[in-house]
RNA sequence: CGGAAAGUAGCGCAGUUGGCAGCGCACUACGUUCGGGACGUAGGGGUCGGGCGUUCGAGUCGCCUCUUUCCGACCA
């Protein structure tokens, strides 16, 4: 039997360390917080990897690489940036080892110290923009629009699976531009990117929102973003897109001559999004029985467990399938038929349930003499029979319809646990619940911190898609008047 | 780095006043099963995190130490 589990925070930690996506925290506490990620869990990372480079791609992106050893000296030249990120930093200090004297294993050979000690990339602007000056001399040159697929290093204190591990894998977008106007299209182009892909492949109802000024990426002038609502009604930022002004142009002296012949300092973006989504996809679709993944992005749309005794039965039922398989071909769907058998049918239906696979088909003696099948669809979990004529289509439909209906549960929870709050008091007792709160808020720093500090509570954004928030009013906290109505929420 | 909890088989755990190291799952073999996580029989698997101490005797008591998890500070 499955493992009885009664609230959804046990439930993550059952999938993660199941057989899902499974990421083992490594035992040694050096590389604690590093996630190994099994080949199931990483298909999940190559389908989401393969759509947003596509996405990437059509607006106009290309993909590079850049080192993953950045000189010390090039993070202390934006100072906000090596503010925000000095204290995670892993850094290498030497290049030997050498077998200990005294014969017990090896040490660092202390001769073999780098005159200038190396970071492991934290993020990649520091050493694109020092590139960047060398590929920049003119207008002509412009504008750049790279993207990089990589891991990074962040040595955080303190770690969780897929939404904070210390080394992660993501894509960061930097791209550079001739004028402030083009720059901050491209950072409202990527945010859409995003949005548009969570909505519509993850099935994951984001707002597009501005980070105040607290919240900004270390070094930007501006940071946009996308920001789900999990199954517990906290908030997670599923990827971020930051406009950077000339900062790093200045900083790394990345100057061209404009068309009037002038030089001036190139304009800067940049964007991302991690493996932090998986643990997105996971928290905001997953029920009891496990992982429910939108078609959009499932490694196997459709499962096929024969029902079979003996060996003649289940090769015939197998020969049954692949025909199936065959005629699912053309509609682009992947189909993965369970041969095994060394585990019964019911240990299938469970195996596969857990690891999320959209539709199951199930073939048995009955239903062949019947000229049916069973369906079983993992979002409702509602099993029917259906015609063996015409079941292609059908299941195509099917998938699309599973895709939609993920959708619309997420956004109908997040629409349920959204509210306008205009009271402290208020604020205070519905926070407790989760979910997102409407506030005014007075636009100061001192007052968000305030409010971070009374509940926990940070503004995940100021929404920039959505007309409910555009009013006036006061502050929830200080009374003080405001334009429009912020996200407040506990997020991870 | 502060506060709390926990380390016993691959995983999850029990182990009473100190007295033979256990259970469930998983694993191996054979048999019966097979339309929702099968069952029977027989097996294999342990430095009880580590060290020191108390004791005739320590998984159990004391001290030290290491590690992990959770809550803060930090963060995508």
């Amino acid at each position: 039997m499955a493992k009885e589990v009664t609230n959804r925070e046990e439930n993550y930690s059952l999938w993660y360390n199941n057989l899902v996506v499974k990421a083992d925290l490594a035992e040694n506490s050096a590389v604690r917080g590093c996630m190994v990620i099994k080949p199931y869990g990483y298909a999940i990372w190559e389908k989401i990897q393969a759509q947003l480079d596509k996405m990437f791609k059509e607006t106009g992106h290309q993909n590079a690489y850049f080192p993953l050893f950045i000189p010390k000296s090039f993070l202390s030249k934006e100072a906000d940036h090596v503010e925000g990120f000095a204290k995670e930093c892993a850094v290498v200090t030497h290049h030997r080892l050498k077998n200990n004297p005294d014969g017990s294993g090896v040490i660092v050979d202390p001769e073999a110290k780098l005159e200038e000690e190396l970071i492991v990339r934290p993020t990649s602007e520091t050493i694109i923009w020092n590139t960047y000056r060398n590929w920049i001399k003119s207008y002509r040159d412009l504008p750049i629009l790279c993207n990089q697929w990589a891991n990074v290093v962040r040595w955080e204190m303190r770690t969780r699976l897929f939404l904070r591990t210390a080394e992660f894998l993501w894509q960061e977008g930097h791209t550079a531009h001739a004028t402030a106007q083009e720059a901050i299209e491209e950072t409202e182009k990527m945010v859409n990117v995003y949005a548009d892909f969570a909505r519509n492949y993850m099935a994951l109802p984001v707002v597009v929102g501005k980070k105040t000024e607290t919240e900004r990426f270390a070094g930007a002038i501006d940071t946009l973003c996308i920001e789900a609502m999990m199954q517990d009604g906290k908030a997670l930022q599923a990827g971020t897109s930051h406009f950077l002004g000339q900062n790093f142009a200045k900083a790394f002296d990345v100057q061209f001559a404009n068309k009037e012949g002038k030089l001036d300092y190139v304009w800067a973006t940049s964007w991302g999004v991690s493996t932090r989504l998986m643990g997105a996809l996971i928290m905001a679709h997953s029920d009891n029985n496990g992982l429910v993944l939108p078609p959009a992005l499932a490694p196997i749309q459709v499962v096929m467990v024969p029902i079979y005794k003996g060996e003649e039965e289940l090769k015939m039922m197998v020969e049954k399938m692949e025909e199936i398989k065959k005629e699912l071909a053309p509609y682009g769907i992947t189909v993965k038929i369970d041969d095994r058998d060394n585990v019964r049918s019911g240990f299938k239906f469970a195996e596969w349930e857990l690891k999320g696979v959209p539709v199951r088909v199930v073939m048995g003696k009955r239903d062949l003499e019947n000229g049916v099948v069973e369906i079983a669809r993992r979002d409702t979990c509602q099993k029917s029979s259906v015609a063996r004529e015409g079941l292609a289509e059908y299941i195509k439909n099917l998938l699309d319809e599973i895709q939609k209906n993920i959708y619309t549960k997420a956004l109908n929870f997040r629409e349920e646990h959204t509210i306008k709050v205009d009271t402290w008091e208020e604020f205070k007792e519905k926070i407790e619940e989760g979910g997102f709160l409407l506030c005014h808020w007075d636009g100061t720093a001192e007052t968000e911190a305030k409010i971070k500090e009374e509940t926990k509570a940070t503004i995940r954004c100021i929404p920039l898609d959505s007309h409910v928030v555009m009013e006036e009013g006061k502050c929830v906290y200080s009374g003080k008047p405001s334009k429009q109505r912020v996200i407040f929420a506990r997020a991870y």
